[in-house]
DNA sequence: TTTTATGATGAAAACGTTAACATTTGAAGT
DNA sequence: ACTTCAAATGTTAACGTTTTCATCATAAAA
């Protein structure tokens, strides 16, 4: 392997002058400069980047750390995810990739391992591991769950407003019998979009019915049987707000099953308008979240906060708002 | 920062011992070393890596590089690799994640950065990549697509059989009118599945109709037009395979717009049981193929060549088997 | 006792960079 | 021609490890 020793004596000159041309230092005459690149790419040098970070101290690693990389973690989230931040990332940084429930993840997180990292958090089991890395100094972005927590950036999507527009746009069609499938008990998303929902009922007018609530978990299955629950009811819902598409996914199969139309015996509406919603049958009714568009956004602000290490954290809110399909009945007696 | 030198102090011993007895050199005394391990863990030290990685020549990095990472990889692939590697992996290794065609991505592979690299390949483009990584002298394990090389290791789905698993079902099920929409051009996988299904045609003694083959490209929009195209035929097909789940995902919708029954009026064979597969209506009869275990199987295959650099490169082929569920008919009349 | 081996430790060099400080060069100002 | 200053380059010391080679005990063998 060569180094920018052996540069240096090709070129005849010191190796402080290569490192120096090869780094861009306005020290270097540009005629140096270009003769010892063309040197470096003739011998086809690649820096060490170990010996390099260990005397700067960075890493050129951007961690990206998974709430459960094992479960709960919907598929087309984490390719997504992965897709906006390598775009913003370019190629100036590695990016590696890990679930916060890597056997005793906490004991790698390490300034010298990471110049920056990204959660893609979905409950506040992650508060734990979000504060150790944002106590070991290393700048942090909280992608995809809302935070309390000023101190620290985040950027996700309005579940609450989210929520709201879906049970809004239900009670418009005329519903007025509308329940909810809850997404993952804990996950801050889950409550946030049955808060959204709570706000439209109250807007309206309208009061709560306990029966009308049932836990799901955000898996396809939890939407199938909960859905079940639901058609078991002696008063059926005309409507159901399905806390996630998944769960819209599996709640549509327990109403084919079981012979129920929709949109006409029963509207359904989802959460996220993953890829699949357009091609479900009917097409599904969502609210639209880009899990790519908050991972850029976040993304972005690492990137920013660690050019400008100053740059005071933010929390952004990208916007959620409903997608008209087909699987939501317009009730003409809504009066 | 804590650095074994301040151990070292602390312990009243040289920083060489001190680096000894944290990696488990068989030359220091056991108390002392237990002596070593608590103060440094009472310290709170974390080793540098760049440090170590400079002198011991390694990385402690695995690279997992996508054919594609923009586009044509379906996301619920990109997550169970992921899932499937992390899972060996441990946390022995980082993991970093990059597209093949990130900007000039070839520039950047360096066996000082990556012990190893899995590559997730999906087209024959990537070959000039895995060369690349193959001379440059890094261990290399390719995924998902079968190669022809003997002196690279890969792991890949049966495609072949898996193609002909499918053909078989549908002419064992009565369907001698049977179509197939292609996956991507210049994609292994798409070939292999068709060889697949050109073999069970032989096998059945049946001829090839030119016309029920169209082109599509693993997309959801491909397997929709795909399948307009088939049922404005003047003779339609029985039976459609497609060359892959999302397709056939396609196709449905395509069947469903125009009043068309699954698996009543056609049936469906799909391609690699993602997790959607069980939940489409109806649950669509496919190939199961797990990426997860491919992924999973490839790691365990780098990581024996970590370590014991002599092995073999080997080629695997795990089976891909069909699973019956309900979009395809039994066709009475077949003699 | 003196040697000899061996088991435990230490000193110093190396890994490939960057950075602080020192030196040279050459042109401009007097 | 002599100083002065800035621009360009060089020297040397870090950075935190591992590793080679030497040293020093200590215990066994003579």
């Amino acid at each position: 392997m060569i180094t920018i020793k052996d540069i240096a004596k090709v070129a005849g000159v010191s190796h402080t002058t290569v490192s120096r041309a090869l780094n861009g230092s306005p020290l270097i005459k540009p005629d140096t400069r270009e003769r010892i690149a063309k040197i470096a790419s003739d011998m086809n040098y690649m820096p060490n980047y170990s010996a390099k970070n260990l005397v700067t101290r960075k890493s050129n690693t951007i961690g990206l750390f998974f709430s459960s990389i094992e479960q709960g973690t919907s598929s087309s989230f984490l390719a997504d995810a992965l897709k906006g931040i390598r775009k913003q990332l370019g190629n100036m940084y590695m990016l590696t990739v890990s679930g916060i429930d890597d056997s005793s993840s906490m004991d790698y997180i390490d300034p010298r391992r990471y110049d920056g990292i990204l959660v893609m958090s979905q409950s506040e089991w992650d508060n734990r591991f979000i504060y150790h890395v944002q106590s070991a100094g290393i700048p942090l972005v909280v992608l995809n769950r809302q935070l309390e927590d000023p101190s620290i950036c985040n950027v996700a999507s309005d579940d609450r407003v989210g929520g709201k527009a879906a049970a809004d746009y239900a009670f418009e069609c005329g519903h007025r019998l509308v329940a909810m499938i809850e997404g993952k008990a804990g996950f801050k998303s889950s409550s946030e979009r049955k808060l959204g929902y709570m706000d439209s009922l109250m807007a309206h007018g309208l009061t709560p019915n306990p029966t009308y609530f049932v836990q799901g978990d955000y898996s396809i299955e939890s939407g199938y049987t909960a859905m079940n629950q639901l058609l078991d009811l002696q008063e059926r819902p005309t409507a159901v707000f399905c806390g996630n598409d998944d769960m819209a996914i599996g709640a549509m199969n327990a109403c084919f099953d079981r012979g129920v139309q929709i949109p006409n015996e029963i509207s359904l509406i989802g959460f996220d308008d993953m890829t699949f919603a357009s091609y479900t049958n009917p097409p599904l009714t969502t609210i639209h979240k880009s899990v790519s568009e908050i991972a850029e956004e976040g993304t972005r602000l690492l990137l920013e906060r660690l050019q400008y290490p100053q740059t005071l954290p933010v929390q952004r809110l990208l916007g959620s708002t409903l997608v008209q399909r087909r699987s939501v009945s317009k009730l003409a007696e809504h009066r």
